[in-house]
DNA sequence: CTCCAGGGATGAT
DNA sequence: ATCATCCATGGA
């Protein structure tokens, strides 16, 4: 296996594969193994350089978005104390271009689960029906294409653990598979016409739609607003806020955090986790440090 | 054991 | 328009 190397600044490959943003890639040696489409990879990330192998330098530069200024996207975070250490923290981290069928799949799957659980889910998924590749002397399985998990019974999708979330995942399997819906084509769309087509298939409201529009379509306004960013946002943003209705939480998010808001969300978001900031052992300890009101 | 998770669909106020 | 419930499953 001899690896190819790109020379990249600002890439924290660790964080931006394991924030919560994409579920199969696994350490692997030195790097990670997983797959890009059907192509199975394996990278390795060095001072200053991108080391890897099983796929063109295109489309390793397109899938980390390597393109991504992320000196101009962090500039354009507003400065409250939240923002600022979860933009210390996660320096490096990038959202990735991943393929839209594979995303919103994930993400269907992903509803009242666990980040730990989503992956697998995502591996059972990818072993009883994608393909097997062999990579860095070892296994990856690729994504099932909407075709593939169309024609699955809904029992055989309940054995890879996806509980309620089998019917849906079939059901949105099957239009695309029917071309009733293009994922491609959507791209045309303005962000909330987006949105709203995508909310029109089992399975997707608008925070899955959000996820999608942001890890898939490169959307990076779109800020999903999920139980950990509820908590994020109620706690450092709106303090002693009694009737904070979740209109209210939307309307801030999509004017307060901007034109990158989705990275300011995936910053944020792992900022909480990673620090277990505000998790259900360390509740109601960040009472300091809370941002002030926009 | 209990509690909760990168929610969504449905039906009742 | 907002609110309550149910939905499977497994990690912590």
């Amino acid at each position: 296996m001899k690896l190819s190397r790109i020379r990249v600044a600002d890439l924290d490959l660790e964080k931006t594969l394991n924030c919560g943003q994409v579920f199969h890639w696994e350490k692997h040696g030195r790097g990670f193994v997983g797959a890009i489409g059907d192509e199975a990879v394996y990278v390795e990330h060095r001072v200053e350089t991108l080391k890897f192998f099983g796929a063109s330098a295109q489309t390793i530069r397109n899938y980390f978005a390597l393109d991504h200024s992320l000196g101009q996207i962090c500039a354009s975070f507003p400065n409250d104390a939240s923002m600022i250490a979860a933009r210390e923290f996660c320096r490096g981290l990038r959202i990735v271009r991943q393929p839209k069928w594979e995303c919103l799949a994930t993400f269907i799957c992903s509803s009242m689960k666990q980040v730990a659980h989503i992956r697998q889910i995502s591996h059972a998924l990818r072993k009883r029906f994608g393909l097997r590749k062999e990579i860095a002397d070892t296994n990856v399985w690729t994504f099932p294409s909407a075709e593939v998990l169309a024609d699955a019974t809904e029992s055989e999708l309940r054995n890879c653990a996806l509980g309620y979330r089998a019917r849906n995942l079939r059901a949105t399997a099957g239009l695309i598979a029917g071309s009733d819906v293009h994922l491609e084509a959507l791209s045309v769309f303005p962000d909330d016409e987006l949105r709203a087509r995508l909310c029109e298939l089992p399975g997707v409201g608008a925070k899955v739609a959000n996820c999608v529009m942001l890890f898939a379509y490169e959307r990076l306004r779109a800020f999903p607003i999920d139980v950990w960013i509820e908590r994020v946002l109620r706690t450092m943003y709106f303090p002693r806020g009694r009737k904070v209705t979740p209109r209210r939480l939307r309307e801030f998010c999509d004017s307060y955090f901007g034109a990158h808001g989705g990275y300011a969300q995936q910053y944020l978001f792992h900022h909480a986790r990673q620090t277990r900031l505000l998790g259900r052992h360390a509740r109601g300890m960040v009472a300091n440090g809370a941002a002030r009101r926009a």
